[in-house]
DNA sequence: AGTGTGACTTGGG
DNA sequence: ACCCAAGCCACAC
């Protein structure tokens, strides 16, 4: 696995339940600011190999991104389990559930 | 080595 | 506020 990769996992991995982060933060994080499609590429392969909690990944405007319905409920079925309120649109408040590594740190 | 890809992001009209 | 075009990156083939 390629380091980038491994750190995308890495952040992925550490978002806790009730937040979600956007593919620019996860990209961020990971070491390549511009690299959000790559993030999304990785989802692709790894949706269902590790554990991660792809579920609490969103678009910049705090939209569900996938476009596969099926898959699209699941990840609000599992957000809304986990406190997070997503509009019927399928929209979550990012002001409010965006999870901030920095802030995190500092405690 | 060149090309394609993708659940994005940003900026401008 | 909405839609479109262009940019961007790492990986698979």
């Amino acid at each position: 696995m390629q380091p980038f990769t491994e750190r995308v996992i890495q952040v992925i991995k550490a978002i806790p339940e009730g937040s979600v982060m956007t593919y620019g933060q996860i990209a961020e994080q990971a070491g390549s600011r511009r690299a959000a499609r790559q993030v999304v590429r990785i989802l692709h392969s790894l949706s269902g190999a590790h554990k991660l909690p792809w579920h609490r990944v969103v678009n910049a405007k705090g939209e569900i991104a996938i476009r596969d319905v099926e898959s699209r409920d699941i990840q609000i079925l599992y957000l809304d389990g986990e406190g997070v309120q997503v509009s019927r649109e399928g929209t979550v408040d990012l002001d409010k559930y965006r999870y901030c590594p920095a802030e995190a740190e500092q405690s």
